[in-house]
DNA sequence: AAATTGTTCGAAAACGTTTTATCATTTTTA
DNA sequence: TAAAAATGATAAAACGTTTTCGAACAATTT
């Protein structure tokens, strides 16, 4: 490989001088400073990203921290939008974005460590279980972190906007005239929390009575928990009118348990997604459900994460939200 | 940060008898070894992968390329699930991964000069523009690469077996009665390609006509566009009885197109996708479709590229054939 | 007792950079 | 014209490792 020192031979000056040069400082005449740029590029120079790295100490590396409680890793379908944006939008500013992990060899290390020994400078953690020490330690480790649609305390974070999309959907359902909205919810955690409170305050809000049994949990992204968790809605003596699902891959296992109990969407019963992945517009019926912004939640991330590395003395903290879009579709019928 | 010569110094011992200890090398007595391991422990003692790397030349980072003519990026399914797995197969043998792009810092670079600079050890290609300059340059320099879907001479490569799939769908399609079989294909490629090989063929094989009006080209996951094709072959005077696609979501679009025009599935009209993905098994009527194996491929992939990239002299170069598995269901009926 | 072998360790160079402190040289200012 | 300031360049140290070579000593063999 070409190094500095190759070129600082070739044009007769020093390597320092050639640093220098490459690197914009003033203190280099522009006659030299051509010659060493031409002579670097003649012999096809590439810096030493960890020559560099050893000594500014910086990597412009990020690191991302994903595991679902499903473990569809990358191919979950809403974070790898997000995945994808704040990858753009990371390598837009210069740079690069890896994933972090346990191991080191044949070793298993920390999260932290794992940070630690290959400088990563920042990472985004999502959907991961918030509550695994390791996570924690990293979260309150002086790496900055940046969550999505969880708060660590200390950590900056972007919050899709749960609650009030989740408000403006049931708003949406009670305007088409249903009074029986049940709601098949994904497992505990902060997301589902905040939809829970938008489900429950506005049907308080709109002086309906909030039951129990249309309150049922199930797995996200799970067709057939989904699935069981309708039937078992469509069972209820006083059956609900509208059906709010967790996600739109859910919506498959819920389309299933009503075809099989002979009813149609939307004239028997309506249903609503949630995400707004783009299959949602694509099945019949077309889906009504909440997009979330992936890519804007993705790109602010990154903005968020990089911010707060560039400015470690004053970093941004309160929470960024992102508001998610209402997609008025078939599949909620007027009652 | 504490360093290797922390430990010497509390050890009082030397930086080359730590790094020994470390490192497990045998002129190291038992008992200063478990010294240092000791106090290396009690310091909280992470090493430098920079300076590592610099010395020793391996970062065990392998660098992922992908880019797609739709540009969905990590959210293609199809990519999205190889990656996934390639991703674990590559932490379970110590690697790391990391995308490779045209940035150093503002300024634009190669492809190959990313590679370099940041000392990525190999780089696995998968679904991008094969013929863009920049990418020839990676393909044929030294740091190893292995591709998916696609050959590149002197590279690796880990191929489905979309020839013989696509015959096995073919004579699936045949022998539940048809005859006259379309075949909506993607836009040209090497996967392509092989697709339209394993159809044409296999309809010569069975002694059916190859008739150019069966065969339309659309956009890969794009239901848009193969709606668009689907009308076109369903209005042909002597209409195909069943439908190949280029995969499994644009079926949504074959699927809307043949329910606008008042036909059913598979009574009037039969369709098969492929892919496998998920939501084949999901939307009604179940998706006849070819599940292509992702998780080895990806797997698979990983192993390659490690092999060659530990192996110089004389890196497997064959081409790794990953076999896909036919899912027969309710889309393709008896004729 | 001398020679050989084995064991344990350390000094030092090297990897490719950046950056500080310094030194000439030239230009400006008083 | 002398002093001060600006300019352009360099030497050298440092970042945290790995690894070669040899030193020191002990144990073993002649």
């Amino acid at each position: 490989m070409v190094s500095i020192r190759d070129i600082s031979i070739k044009c007769g000056v020093s390597v320092s001088t050639v640093s220098k040069a490459l690197n914009g400082y003033k203190d280099v005449s522009e006659e030299t400073r051509r010659l060493v740029l031409k002579t670097a590029k003649e012999l096809g120079y590439v810096p030493n990203a960890h020559a560099r790295a050893l000594k500014t100490n910086r990597t412009f590396t990020l690191g991302i921290l994903f595991v679902d409680d499903q473990n569809n890793g990358l191919t979950h379908l809403y974070f790898s939008h997000v995945l994808n944006s704040f990858k753009s939008e990371a390598e837009e500013n210069g740079y690069n974005i890896t994933f972090i992990h346990k191991r080191w060899g044949k070793q298993i290390i920390t999260l932290l460590q794992n940070c630690k020994f290959r400088g990563i400078e920042g990472v985004c953690i999502a959907c991961v279980e918030p509550n695994d020490p390791e996570v924690q330690e990293l979260a309150k480790s002086d790496v900055p972190v940046v969550s999505i649609d969880y708060i660590f305390p200390g950590c900056g974070c972007v919050l899709s906007d749960n609650r009030n999309d989740m408000a403006e959907l049931v708003r949406y359902v009670y305007s088409m005239g249903h009074r029986k909205i049940a709601f098949i919810h994904g497992t505990d955690s902060y997301v589902t929390q905040q939809r829970i409170e938008g489900y429950v305050s506005t049907l308080r809000e709109l002086g309906l009575e909030v039951r129990q049994e249309y309150m049922l949990e199930s797995l996200y992204t799970n067709p057939y928990t989904t699935k069981k968790a309708t039937e078992k809605l469509l069972q209820l003596e006083d059956r609900p009118t509208c059906i709010l699902l967790p996600d739109d891959v859910s919506a498959f296992g819920a389309i299933e348990a009503i075809q099989e109990a002979g009813l149609k969407i939307p004239d028997d019963i309506s249903i609503a997604g949630y995400d707004g992945v783009i299959y949602s517009r694509l099945i019949s019926p077309r889906l009504t459900t909440v997009r979330q912004d992936t890519d804007k939640i993705g790109r602010e991330a990154a903005k968020l994460l990089i911010y707060n590395i560039e400015h470690p003395q004053n970093p941004k903290l309160e929470p960024i939200i992102v508001k998610g879009e209402l997609l008025t579709n078939q599949s909620v019928g007027l009652v």
